[in-house]
DNA sequence: AAGACGAAAGTGGTTGA
DNA sequence: TCAACAACTTTCGTCTT
């Protein structure tokens, strides 16, 4: 029997680091991954962005297409959202092997020696514990908010570390969860706002806030603020606005930026005002009140960032409410 | 009658002494 | 550690479409 199969032996389809894949000299984002040569090569100018990176495939060559089956790896897929990573080997307490026979002196003390081992790492149950409630939690919270797998894997990952962290103890899990789950959107820079987040779990928004700055603190992670653009296109489509709206928005956006009004401001306030002042140019007009709904804001927000941007873009408001 | 407006008071988080 | 502060929310009366 073999006892030093491990996670070695298998191939690692999931991708949990934190870079972005945009190149730096192009921006470029057709990134090529070179696995024999173990470097990923931007596509558009064919810089190298990362090398020495682990060739996951076979090291063996087969020539056949039974020799490739043969020769081919093993196991399932590293899952983090499952918690012992779909790796688990329990060893017995009775000195048998599979067949029922007894184990020769030697294999005897072998075994006695691992399953010590095992139970010296009691520590690990624990945290497996821990760990599988945590992922049910996950699974649970995210398919609520209709989260994508490649970024509950990464929320996964964030909570392994913070257990590894020691930063559950006193929180609770749900809370912890949670806050991972919003880390990981604003990674992927698929933000999802704070309230959102609060309410699909049955955390306060408080706690979540909390946990959410622990986490960026002990993890030192890097994540880039967010940004009212990645907003938009959920909140049009759940109010079932054009594209063309989409478009005007986002033009709408970035000449506020441009001029500084966005510094300090709510990024939630300033998506909501700018649908909103889209929305009426492009004659497609929703209420203050509906998309404040969508945002998660209050309409006072919204009028207040929306008279400013009116006021500062120097767009001519027909139509627009305001005084002319 | 619904939507928009704006004043005033209250809230939670950040900053600087 | 505390007070000042800016941004945002809540609430409510009034105006506009």
């Amino acid at each position: 029997m073999d006892y030093t199969r491990s996670a070695t032996d298998r191939k690692e389809t999931v991708e949990p680091s934190v870079e972005q894949t945009e190149c730096p000299e192009c921006r470029s984002t057709s990134v090529v991954e070179d696995v024999t040569r173990g470097e990923r090569v931007c596509g558009g100018c064919g810089l190298v962005l990362s090398a020495h990176r682990i060739d996951t495939g076979a090291e063996w060559r087969a020539f056949s297409a039974e020799e490739s089956d043969a020769r081919s790896r093993v196991g399932a897929p590293v899952r983090y959202t499952v918690h012992d990573k779909g790796l688990s080997t329990v060893i017995d307490w009775r000195d048998r092997d599979t067949s029922g026979r007894k184990l020769s002196p030697t294999r005897r003390s072998e075994i006695y020696r691992l399953r010590k081992w095992q139970i010296r790492s009691r520590v690990h149950s624990s945290m497996d514990r821990n760990l599988a409630q945590a992922m049910s939690e996950l699974e649970r919270l995210s398919s609520q908010l209709g989260i994508p797998s490649p970024i509950r894997e990464l929320a996964a990952l964030l909570y392994r570390k913070s257990i590894i962290k020691k930063l559950v103890r006193g929180r609770s899990i749900e809370a912890m969860v949670a806050a991972t789950l919003y880390a990981a959107c604003r990674i992927r820079l698929k933000p999802r706002p704070l309230d959102e987040v609060a309410d699909a779990s049955r955390v306060d928004k408080k706690k979540l806030g909390q946990c959410y700055r622990l986490l960026l603190r002990s993890l030192t992670i890097k994540i880039p603020l967010s940004n009212p653009i990645d907003y938009i296109s959920r909140f049009a489509s759940e109010l079932s606005l054009s594209s063309p709206v989409q478009l005007r928005t986002v033009e709408i956006l970035q000449r506020s930026r441009d001029i500084g009004l966005t510094i300090g401001r709510d990024p939630l306030g300033l998506a909501a005002a700018a649908i909103y002042v889209a929305s009426i140019m492009l004659d497609e007009r929703r209420t203050q009140r509906a998309i404040a709904e969508v945002a998660r804001v209050t309409e006072v927000t919204v009028r207040n960032r929306y008279k400013e941007m009116v006021r500062k873009l120097g767009i001519n408001s027909m139509g627009l409410g305001g005084q002319s």
